[in-house]
RNA sequence: GGGAAUGUAGCUCAGUCGGUAGAGCAGCGGCCUUUUAAGCCGUGGGUCGCGGGUUCGAAUCCCGCCGUUCCCA
């Protein structure tokens, strides 16, 4: 570093050491793509000129010639520079490179002896120096921690972290294209909220000086989505960052992206249907298939989707339960006793069934599932079954094992919602640090008269890990949470 | 929160039984006009995560702390 740090001073001293005047007219991986094909005498017939920035990336010198590779976001391509054709000045400045340099050069396209399409150089010049080395060229950068600290390091050497941010753009550019072309409305709703709501979980609290108050990061956006579904804009979604106050894990982070949309005059039945395409249609996009490998397991997006009740589900992998048994909170209380989950008095039937259901179904659930007809008492937002109060018109999507959405016909009785609420505030004052306050305006909204509505939640990192195939939510968070160094 | 693994040069990694800290790549000095992990000759580089302890002597053994990874809750 000491030597590079001496270069930069020499440059200072001999005129701009970071030039700004540079243009280029072509990116690597363009003329990969156009030119690929052309051989060696059309390149020579016709020549082909490009003006081309980027990080020098590894480099062959050969006495008097060289040749070298630089990368820009496109790709890269291999450079050809010679003595000759830059005179012995100019020469020897490229050979003082460093890797990670990021330079300005102009030549013609030709193809080597070995046929790789390259550029010889007429002109070069340095546009940025580099004072730290990058990583070894050949194992590039293996440290999962150095790799999440200095993300923009991961990201010059690793080909696959960019591959997988890539897969991120294209499928939440998917995942929004979708939604806008059937006519939804993209809002912005609140990130700091004064009742933190539309999810059972933990939240992060803050203080804002001026007004002296307590504010929470959101759970989720719901209850403001819906406010708007009351005003009128009756298909309406939002991607953004929720913040979960919880513990971390490959499959949590404190921050995370989540879509959720809402359409007036649908129900969940609907809602599976739109989860459905929206998914396939982003696969599509991302990967060009919906048939995709998940860690070694093949799975196939493109046929319909498995639908099963919870109670179906339960049965089919607890041949010991009955019927009955689903609704029986003292037999539910010794199953649990059995799978080694401590049950606590205060949980009802529903509460313990998805108890049992996430020890021992959950993770069996490979292909992509919609898991229908959640207990009322884990679902404090969703409307009740018509044919059975007790549990709700809600579904999860599971894929791979985890869930991957949530969605519901909307409660839009305020009465209803305003009893759903006082349990929720019971649970919380017991102790319950993940449940619910009460929201007065949400139910004051409510009472406006809010549309029959269905609505989705649609974990996008747990997706976006799915389509790029990786285990770990910090692989496809550009900058993961991680303690301070 | 519990358990396991791990932390050594810029990067990837060795380091035996406790006895002067190593390799490859990168760097630096040379040779080399079609290479692609280019090659050949020469050469510099360390807070062994941090703190304590045992010992004549600690990267190595013991204790504590910190970071990271994975599993479990």
């Amino acid at each position: 570093m000491q030597v590079r740090q001496d270069k930069l001073t020499q440059w200072r001293h001999e005129g701009q050491a970071y030039p700004n005047h540079f243009r280029r007219d072509a990116l690597a991986g363009d003329l990969q793509a156009r030119y690929g094909d052309m051989d060696a005498l059309a390149l020579e017939q016709e020549p082909i000129q490009a003006r081309l920035g980027g990080r020098l990336m590894t480099r062959r010198v050969m006495g008097k010639a060289s040749f070298a590779d630089i990368q820009d976001q496109s790709g890269r391509i291999q450079l050809f520079v010679s003595r000759d054709a830059l005179g012995e000045e100019h020469y020897a400045r490229f050979k003082a490179l460093d890797f990670g340099d990021i330079i300005g050069v102009e030549g013609t396209l030709f193809r080597t002896k070995t046929g790789e399409l390259s550029l010889k150089v007429h002109s070069l010049q340095l546009l940025s120096k580099a004072l730290r080395p990058l990583p070894e060229k050949w194992h590039g950068l293996s440290d999962a921690e150095t790799r999440f600290r200095q993300r923009y390091v991961d990201l010059i050497v690793t080909e696959s972290a960019r591959r997988t941010f890539q897969i991120r753009a294209e499928t939440v550019a998917a995942l929004r294209e979708g939604l806008r072309q059937r006519g939804f409305f993209e809002a912005e709703t609140p990130m700091m909220h004064a009742i933190p709501g539309g999810a059972t979980a933990r939240p992060f609290m803050t203080h804002h000086h001026a007004l002296d108050m307590t504010l929470y990061l959101r759970v989720a956006p719901e209850l403001y989505l819906k406010r708007l579904v009351v005003g009128g804009i009756e298909q309406v979604f939002e991607i953004n960052r929720n913040f979960r106050n919880e513990g971390i894990s490959t499959r949590h982070n404190p921050e995370f992206t989540m879509l959720e949309w809402y359409e007036a005059y649908a129900d969940y039945r609907d809602a599976m249907d739109l989860t459905e395409t929206l998914i396939r249609a982003a696969a599509q996009a991302a990967l060009g298939g919906t048939q995709i490998q998940y860690q070694g397991l093949e799975i196939d997006l493109g046929k319909a989707f498995v639908r099963m009740s919870v109670s179906e589900s339960v049965r089919a992998h607890n041949p010991d339960l009955a019927d009955a048994d689903l609704r029986d909170p003292e037999v539910l209380a010794a199953k649990l006793t059995q799978l080694r989950v401590p049950c606590e008095a205060s949980w009802g039937w529903g509460k313990r069934l998805i108890e049992i259901f996430e020890k021992t179904v959950e993770g069996h659930l490979q292909q992509p599932t919609f898991i229908t007809e959640y207990p009322l008492e884990v679902s404090p937002l969703a409307r009740r079954n018509d044919l059975d109060p007790e549990v709700t018109d809600r579904f999860e999507l599971m894929i791979a094992g985890r869930e991957l959405a949530n969605g519901f016909s909307e409660l839009n009785d305020p009465e209803d919602q305003a009893a759903r609420f006082r349990a929720q505030v019971e649970a919380k004052d017991a102790g319950d640090e993940e449940a619910m306050f009460y929201d007065a305006d949400y139910i004051r909204a409510l009472e406006y008269g809010m549309p029959p509505t269905a609505g989705v939640g649609l974990g996008i990192d747990r997706l976006v890990m799915l389509l790029a195939d990786q285990p770990s939510i910090r692989e496809v968070i550009l900058f993961p949470h991680l303690r301070p160094e």
